[in-house]
DNA sequence: GAGGCCATGTAATGAGTTACATGATTAT
DNA sequence: ATAATCATGTAACTCATTACATGGCCTC
């Protein structure tokens, strides 16, 4: 049911085309929370309009259908996020690899965490240039802002455990 | 291919058999990282039986069959965790939340919030827990230390976004 | 007019969950 | 004997990815 209110959440920030929401689940909330191919949102979009939980408001040239939330698809939204935020689905190739590390040689493990530390360190520097980008007084709260600044925190809790694992390794070599 | 991997992971501790690696799946890996019920598990060992991956090395009582990890499958499990660390799948329904959060008032959302440090602070009570268990000298190192110690920043992490968020909101009652 | 992007769709396949189904062993 | 736990399996369904398919619009 995810991918329903994931889509319900996007079109309550504005409304849009099946096209655009798929290049938004490519950026932030694909990358990091969940995602979705298009092959997998037109037909939800067709169920949700069934369900007259968003409507469309606008067609446009080649099938563009423009869809917007409707007061039932608010009201959804927001119930869910009113509900139970314990233990949803979780599926994160990259904590599996780290639960899964000790199959490695100590050598090998070292190499692998510099790795994971040199790609905790480049998401930051991502995520906070987006954070730039809001800290502009020109937006007020996007969907994004929330969720950047947990990136932010986050990354800096995973480029702070690499370099844990690394000194804990025996390997004090940092940069 | 995750769930694969996951087991042959899991293996590589040591030898289990299916109805051992679903616990295992309910404990640590299933709630942080990557889960699977029964009815995915068990045919999975048969196809990575048949692919000489894991090998059955002892049969019990009603059934039971104990998996080990071959030569091969060893094999296989390292070179996956030598391969590229960067976006895998990533399906985590409480980030979802945090970047739909805009959709609610924002004193329905301090609400929501405060739930949320509540929860970051359980968990990582439990992980700290788990912790400690791991500081008794009695074990070296298992598949599980290096992630509980990730799950402990990142809970902290956790922990720090929510209050950070809450503040962000104009509450400043901590505790 | 060629190539890239906009825009939507369907079909086939694979991954994952829920429900159904069975039966042995252990503890009370 | 009854319930809980051990132990494995299959079937039906839903969710998600990959591949196939089409065509308009825009820029060079």
């Amino acid at each position: 049911m995810s991918l329903r209110y994931a889509l319900l959440g996007l079109l309550n920030d504005r409304q849009a085309s099946g096209y655009e929401l798929t290049q938004r689940f490519n950026a932030g909330i694909g990358k990091y929370a969940w995602s979705a191919k298009h092959s997998q949102i037109y037909p939800e979009l067709r169920k949700l309009e069934e369900a007259e939980l968003v409507e469309v408001v606008e067609t446009g040239t080649r099938g563009k259908r423009i869809y917007a939330l409707t007061e039932t698809g608010r009201h959804e939204l927001r119930s869910w996020l009113h509900s139970e935020w314990g233990q949803g689905t979780v599926r994160n190739e990259f904590l599996l690899r780290l639960f899964l590390l000790s199959a490695l040689e100590p050598d090998e493990r070292v190499r692998v965490l510099h790795g994971v530390r040199d790609y905790a360190a480049a998401r930051l520097a991502e995520v906070n240039a987006i954070l730039e980008w809001f800290a502009d007084p020109e937006f007020d709260e996007s969907v994004g802002a929330y969720a950047a600044k947990y990136g932010q925190f986050s990354l800096e809790a995973m480029r702070s455990w690499a370099d844990w694992a690394i000194t804990e390794q025996g390997d004090g070599s940092s940069d």
